[in-house]
RNA sequence: GGAAAGAUAGCUCAGUCGGUAGAGCAGUUGGCUUUUAACCAAUUGGUCCUGGGUUCGAGUCCCAGUCUUUCCA
């Protein structure tokens, strides 16, 4: 949105009127009426103003971030800390502050005549919800709480609206999400969250790289959106008169890059699917592709199972991933201990639905499936009536790691098909946590029977092939695995988000009226 | 799209049988020089989601709508 070209982003300029027109008095947008506490705020601004000090003031040099210098804190030194004020205990001629940045806090003892009574009228002028940096030195209260006595305050962001609630933090969702920043002052637990997918995000790229997989960035505007089964959002390119669509998977570029000789290669970024929001579902979602020559889909079942091991035991304290209520009761552990289950897609459907299964016929399946409780619609394929009981009986009670091998290959037009068997195909589908995680393929590189698969795909959808694919393939694919993973719902896995909104930053919402 | 629950102070929430609108926090004022959910005292703050109905009287009961949440599709 900044880099914009000036002709074509929003209309012409001198029709764009901020919204916020307002009322000289106030100042303040009219769309909510806080009133008191919001002109309280500004009152306090243009006395600091008055005082000839900058309410938004300049970069401050520190010599530790607040959490740091609590870790290692030693008496008698001279500090300068930057960060927000999020508590304020005033006794008086003394006050406490707790300075807090994302990572932690330290209080600061504020004392009249410590830093004079210049000073003190400037600091008498804040808020919780402040950025200020203070200088001085450490020292332990009586009840041996790390300190710095304050010599200095320096004004760094005056706070015009009031904080969240101090002990309910952010509960509405619509703030929640909406306004997330409020989230992370208020909620320490979204914080956590977030911290831990941003280093599990470079944690996951680290572990390829290392491993000699390059990282690239293919067309997230496609003019044929391929790779899965689903809706696309749909755009238009003006200069050029061309509809186009977002991505709903990486995956027909990547294999591009394997005919050009890439030989190990990812892409961990963003798709898109113009389908239902849920708690599982966003529309824009990260998903991270890899593909690897000359592999085939169980070494990539080692790959993921090595990964999603090595994460946990890095940034979750090891292979036992609790769940927790509101309450922060466990109602839930997950255990990733080695080696993790593998069994072919039939094997497990027969478990659930009886030995017989595969040897009923349709109508006698429908009839199981009523036993069974397993709710199925009257126009299912064969194929997808047992789908339909896999995902229910099957997929939703697994909550430690399975690899489902072997599926049926009406499910998956892009995998290898089996040399034994050609009824089904060499993928796994990892399920953890009655959820899909991570499918895995040995990928399909004969061009002709990626174009009948395709192209019996496309039958019913009306969705176009991309032929520029199906030309690619014919110049030489090597055999390859390749996995997804979707990177949102392996982060509810690993930290016990109930909804894909908790791991996500900014989820898609409704537009507010 | 279906079902259920909800909407009351800036925030989190009470509100009995239909009878004057409440608490805690936040804010403001005063007190307090080692507090940490600081404390003590006082105080400001309300379109009870909207519209209709029943009633002498509605936050409360009925109807319709709006929005939200959760679950299902």
């Amino acid at each position: 949105m900044i880099f914009c070209s000036g002709r074509s982003c929003f209309g012409p300029p001198n029709l764009y009127t901020p919204h916020h027109a307002m009322s000289e008095e106030t100042d303040v947008p009219p769309t909510e009426d806080l009133g008191a506490l919001l002109k309280v705020r500004r009152e306090k601004l243009d006395q600091l103003r008055a005082l000839g000090v900058d309410p938004f003031g300049q970069g401050f040099e520190t010599t530790h971030a607040p959490g740091v210098l609590r870790e290692a804190f030693a008496e008698g030194l001279q500090v300068r800390i930057a960060g927000r004020i999020t508590a304020l205990r005033d006794m008086g001629k003394s006050n406490f502050l707790d300075l807090s940045d994302l990572n932690g806090r330290i209080q600061a003892f504020v004392n009249q005549k410590e830093i004079g009574e210049e000073a003190w009228t400037v600091y008498k002028q804040l808020d919780i919800g402040d950025w200020i940096g203070v200088a001085g030195e450490t020292f332990l209260t009586k009840t041996g709480e790390p300190s710095v006595k304050v010599k200095e305050v320096t004004v760094l962001s005056k706070s015009l609206r009031p904080m969240p609630s101090k002990w309910h933090g952010v509960v509405d969702p619509q703030i929640k999400y909406r306004q997330r920043y409020l989230d992370l002052i208020a909620n320490e637990k979204s914080r956590e969250i977030f911290k831990r997918r941003c280093l599990m995000v470079a944690e996951i790229r680290r572990y390829l790289q290392e491993r000699g997989f390059f990282e690239v960035e293919t067309p997230m505007l496609q003019d044929v959106p391929g790779g899965a089964a689903a809706q696309p959002f749909e755009t238009h390119h003006n200069a050029l008169g061309m509809d186009m669509y977002l991505r709903i998977a990486p995956e027909l570029y990547l294999k591009r890059l394997l005919v050009g000789g890439f030989e190990k290669v990812f892409e961990l970024n963003r798709s898109f699917r113009n389908e239902g929001i849920s708690r599982r579902h966003n529309p824009e979602f990260t998903m991270l592709e890899a593909y690897w020559a000359y592999a085939d889909f169980e070494k990539m079942a080692d790959l993921v199972e090595d990964l999603v091991c090595h994460l946990a035991e890095k940034f979750c304290g090891g292979l036992q991933i609790e769940h927790r209520n509101a309450e922060g009761e466990v109602t839930k552990v997950i255990d990733l201990s080695r080696p993790w289950k593998r069994a072919p897609y039939r094997e497990l459907v027969a478990e659930a639905a009886g030995s017989d299964w595969w040897s009923l016929d349709t109508a006698a399946k429908r009839v199981r499936c009523e036993e069974l409780g397993v709710e199925i619609s009257a126009g299912m394929e064969d194929y997808e009536i047992s789908q339909q009981v896999f995902e229910k009986l099957v997929e939703e009670k697994t909550i430690n790691p399975v690899f489902v091998t072997h599926v049926s290959k009406e499910l998956v037009p892009l995998a290898k098909q089996n040399a034994k068997d050609d009824s089904i195909v060499d993928v796994y589908e990892l399920i953890i946590n009655g959820a899909e995680i991570s499918p895995g393929y040995s990928e399909l590189n004969d061009p002709d029977v990626q174009r009948r698969r395709l192209e019996e795909q496309a039958g019913e959808e009306v969705q176009k092939i991309d032929e520029d694919f199906l030309l690619a393939l014919e110049y030489g694919m090597p055999p390859a695995g390749g996995i997804g993973i979707g990177i949102d719902r392996l982060m509810m896995m690993l930290t016990g988000a109930e909804s894909i909104r908790d791991v996500v930053l900014f989820p898609q919402l409704k537009r507010r009226e």
